[in-house]
DNA sequence: ATGCCTTACGTTATACGTAATTATT
DNA sequence: AATAATTACGTATAACGTAAGGCAT
């Protein structure tokens, strides 16, 4: 049975006419005529009333249209379920708490030929970890471990702070530093710092010059002597070599654990994403 | 959406193969084949995993597996319903006590032109009351009336009986007989009597010929003297002139009253039967 | 006269089958 | 060799649109 003939006898039955109904439907009226006809042979069953000049729904006819709504409500219902389902199970949906973690993520599955696509959220921790609860992300990757019994939560890869100096800088030789060695200095300071803007808020000796654009931040660095923060993920995200000199902070805040996080019945997703 | 490709579908995943499927489904393999590609490209979904000679259903294709089931459940449904519907729409159903009330009815209806088609069941008494209440039979015919608050019951026509003898028989002349006349005399008689069975029992003084086909009973009729029985509703359900002479009896139980019952809220139906 | 339904007929599009191709067991 | 899926191509079925006819308001 065809179901767009259902859809024509609604319209019909909205419309009142075959003419007015085929328009509608962008059908010619003799088109119209012959597949209410055959949809009658079909269910063998008699939904019109036939005059002359006029064509109406019998009691039958009457209910066919209540039933085909509700047939075409299932058909609906099975397309959106297939479509659903078919995202669902073709696309991996995670969460992060900051941007320079989605290339890390890339990075390490990029030889891996996931099954499904990546698809990322950037969220606070709280919505992080609701997202998780509530099976809307299959992931979450988050600066503090999640503490939920519903929840595995492991160690996924740390961010090292660095500070990214010119060659002739006066830092330039040292094995590493502290973030006390940024007192009274002017530094360049990319704007959405994310997980490391508490810390950048604790520099209250330090000047920042501020810039919100990427590509102006990098022109910015080329350009001046002044130093700035990178860290591992941002030193390996680079295309172009800096030329700068990268040394690491050793205060325990200038290192960042980043966990990943499952549902525990869903321990599956961590091991698809953290093995080889 | 063509429904029958999700039965094709379905088929697939019963038979394991494409070749298997398309045998059952009287179908050729290339039509299987092509028919499934259309149906991936009208979902928007990847349902088979295609090797070089193996073809099997993702996760998605089995999920659709089981929505189509209950789709196509769906419009197994629709359709029952629709039929079912017209059927009760197009049909009156009806019962009747005794096989000579079809005759009555039929009559009485003939003219009427009904947008029903009858239908119509022997059964007795208890059995009509039952399906009455029950709603398998819209309305029923009897020889009382039906004592039930939901019921609405009406005289409908009554029944008399006739002896019907030859011109030449010593009863021709008379105007009325009592069934005491019929003591010591001998009678044709039909079987299957219907509501005179217990009439016809009490008359232990007269002799009976029984014949129970029909038409050898009228062939009987028509070449013997003897008197026979006979009501209102057989004088006119004959076709043909039986050249005798019908006296009505006069006893209170040779007339029997047939009584048209509907339920209350189908009082629709009694009207449409009784008016005009 | 206009609107509505139907019939008739030619055309297009969709679905099918046969045959051939390729790959796997 | 045999089985299975796909590709290619010609054919048949069905759905559609245009045109014409009939009937009613």
């Amino acid at each position: 049975m065809n179901l767009q003939y259902l859809e024509q006898l609604i319209a019909f039955e909205e419309e009142g006419t075959l003419s007015k109904a085929a328009e509608t439907l962008l059908l010619s009226q003799p088109s119209l005529t012959r597949n209410m006809k055959t949809l009658e042979d079909e269910l063998g069953v008699q939904l019109f009333l036939r005059k002359k000049n006029k064509i109406s729904l019998t009691e039958t006819g009457k209910y066919t249209v209540k039933e085909a709504r509700k047939l075409l409500v299932h058909e609906q219902v099975f397309f959106e379920n297939v479509q659903r389902f078919s995202l669902q199970a073709t696309t991996l949906f995670g969460g992060i708490c900051a941007p320079g973690v989605e290339w890390e993520l890339k990075n390490r599955l990029a030889d891996k030929k996931l099954p499904q696509t990546l698809k990322l959220e950037l969220l606070s921790h709280q919505d992080l970890v609701e997202a998780l609860l509530s099976q809307r992300l299959q992931f979450i990757v988050t600066d503090q471990k999640v503490t939920d019994d519903q929840v595995l939560s492991s160690g996924f890869f740390k961010e090292q702070l660095y500070l990214a100096v010119p060659p002739a800088h006066p830092y330039a030789l040292k094995e590493e530093l502290t973030l006390a060695d940024l007192a009274n200095i002017t530094m360049l300071l990319r704007s959405d710092l994310g997980i490391w803007q508490p810390l950048v808020d604790g520099l209250t000796d330090t000047k920042f010059i501020v810039q919100k654009d990427w590509e102006a931040f990098e022109e910015l660095i080329s350009a001046s002597a002044l130093p700035s923060f990178s860290t591992n993920i941002t030193q390996q995200a680079r295309e172009t070599d800096d030329q700068r000199i990268h040394i690491p902070f050793s205060d325990a805040i200038a290192t960042k654990t980043f966990y990943l996080s499952v549902l525990k019945k869903n321990r599956a997703i961590l091991t698809q994403l953290t093995t080889n």
